[in-house]
DNA sequence: CTGAAAGCGCTAACAC
DNA sequence: GTGTTAGCGCTTTCAG
């Protein structure tokens, strides 16, 4: 079983930086020349004795440069600390792009796996050159005014937004899964699974899952992984509890009720790492010690989650690479596919053997 | 008493668009010109019968421009629809300032409120021209990296940053309250104070102030201006209900808690909306009707809160704006002040008359 | 007070 | 393969 562990300061930094999302890159903070200046493409060229242009090419993995060329460069990159400049990049990029970010109805924007999916995306988006425009979306749903293409997030069943763009043959990625179209998503069923085999290996049997709406494809893929698992080893699936509202509160008040009337499963799969938080505090008020009574898996790794929770891990840095790798194919008019971002399990404190 | 509504398409769009924050310029849009290229400072020149250098400066409110000249030139931007391209403005600005944004320890960083602040601040920190740079921070909640400028998020009691920077000789602005530096904030005395009034108006006597911890000067200055309005009308203050973590769930379980023992205030003011939301769910939960058995009031008018909140309104972009100016004060060395933001009252269905 | 011109740092033709 | 060069859209000297 894996047992990522983000780089310790991650959890524990109590400062940000802006454009934090870009740390990603781990460069070792903007460097500066010998004189002071910010270190530029021409720094690099110098010190790697070709020009700019060459450069410019083995930075953006442009063909026709000399693997050994681009070994110096990359070299040179490295050793000065070199970032890019993003207002350059993008303004030299002859693509004004517009993407139009397009979340379903009802979705909420200020929830932490969007907020971080977002910062991702523009960071990428503008170090990829892109010409990001604002485009208002109408009350409908339906994205209103021009773009080139949309980027359509909160993936559910009879989404109104997809038979709409093709129709109006617009490209779009679709941020979530659905056979047919260009989309990414983490790969949700497995996650479902590794979470119930991780429970099924720690000897429980009584294991309720705690979830959104299933109308939304995430949600309902989570729950058919765990609910293949738990059938594969012949264990009893119970109905899953549903929350419309997916927060820590609603799934600590969903977890409290279902206590209070006597439900005592040893294991909790919580389908969101907040709803996992709400199911800590219910089992907590309940009197129940966690993991020792008690083990709680939840989705998704988000920081700030307050406590040691065992969790399935989705990349939302590689989830957004991945959305704009996509975004040059469809721009490409490359053929369609559907991407997966692979999860992994990461064991913490929050769960046990059953007792 | 304000009644400030939120422009109607705000609470019920379910569409986004990337740069939302951006919305603020109300521009109608990117526009292009007949030939369909994007419309330039150039074409705005041309427009106004003037150099794009005259545009430029009329633009930026620079000295030196003839008033109908000025005049012109803004005429013929309201009439293309210009919106200047902040990669291009950052690029050429010269002030490669490196603003470094740092949050108090143990301060959430994907709370709504946060996450909002953020996004109005890079949006005008980049259309102000400004380069900003990424400047990780230690784990011992001061800044490590070097920055032109500090922008210090979560004020509190003994910050150890200020005392810090101010050692150091660095520049900072405080997002918060605190004499003698620069900083600015909501007038959150004045909050409360408007908060309290309204449900002694309403004939609440019986308030509850449920509240984060007190060493946040936030909480602290809401939980004042509260009690002072009550002393004002000699009604008696009873002691604020604390939550260290100001979320909606740990504001359900507290004032669950309350219930449960008995407590029936008539009215409750939550110094977050976030924790409102758990309030009300906990009157809910305990049979209680909205606003008919207890009156609610919320602190931020935070979109997306899910039910009709009567609230103290904080306008988290022009917070942002002033931060902004006051960065622009620090750069240009001039004297310190504490800027406060107006706060007003919001009312909607969640207070009435005391029964 | 205003125009002309020189870049900001980068990418993408276009040459060699 | 690699170097050279012309801009991207804007701000800002520097002349007039």
């Amino acid at each position: 079983m894996t047992n990522t562990r983000r780089p310790p300061n991650r959890s524990t930094s109590t400062g940000a930086a802006i454009a934090d999302a870009a740390s990603e890159h781990a460069s070792p903070g903007a460097r500066t020349t010998p004189s002071g200046s910010r270190i530029t493409i021409r720094d690099v060229a110098r010190s790697a004795h070709v020009s700019i242009g060459t450069v410019s090419r083995a930075l953006n993995g442009r063909p026709g440069v000399h693997p050994d060329t681009r070994r110096r460069v990359m070299a040179a990159v490295a050793e000065l600390g070199f970032d890019p400049d993003q207002a350059a990049r993008e303004l030299s990029n002859r693509r004004p792009v517009r993407v139009g970010l397009s979340v379903a109805r009802g979705f909420r924007r200020l929830i932490p796996f969007f907020v971080l999916f977002k910062e991702h995306l523009l960071d990428g988006l503008a170090s990829g050159g892109f010409r990001v425009h604002d485009v208002p979306t109408g009350a409908d749903g339906l994205p209103t005014a021009e773009a080139d293409l949309y980027l359509l997030f909160g993936a559910h069943a009879d989404d109104p937004r997809i038979a709409h763009l093709e129709a109006q043959e617009r490209p779009f990625i679709l941020v979530g899964h659905r056979k047919g179209v260009r989309s990414v998503a983490a790969d949700d069923v497995q996650g479902g699974r590794l979470a119930a085999e991780h429970l099924l290996r720690l000897g429980h049997r009584d294991i309720l899952h705690l979830t959104g709406a299933l109308s939304s494809q995430a949600f309902f893929d989570r729950a058919r992984g765990f609910g293949a698992a738990l059938a594969d080893a012949d264990v009893d699936v119970g109905k899953p509890s549903i929350c419309e509202d997916p927060s820590a509160l609603a799934a600590y008040r969903a977890f409290r009720t279902l206590l209070e009337s006597g439900a005592r499963p040893t294991a909790v799969f919580a389908a969101t790492d907040e709803m996992a938080v709400g199911c800590q505090a219910a089992a907590v008020d309940a009197g129940l010690a966690i993991p020792g009574d008690l083990s709680v898996v939840g989705f998704d790794d988000m920081p700030e989650v307050g406590f040691d929770l065992t969790t399935v891990r989705q990349d939302i840095g590689e989830l957004a690479r991945i959305t704009i790798d996509l975004l040059h194919e469809a721009l490409a008019d490359a053929p369609v596919r559907s991407a997966f971002l692979p999860v992994h399990l990461v064991t913490r404190g929050s769960t046990a053997e059953r007792r």
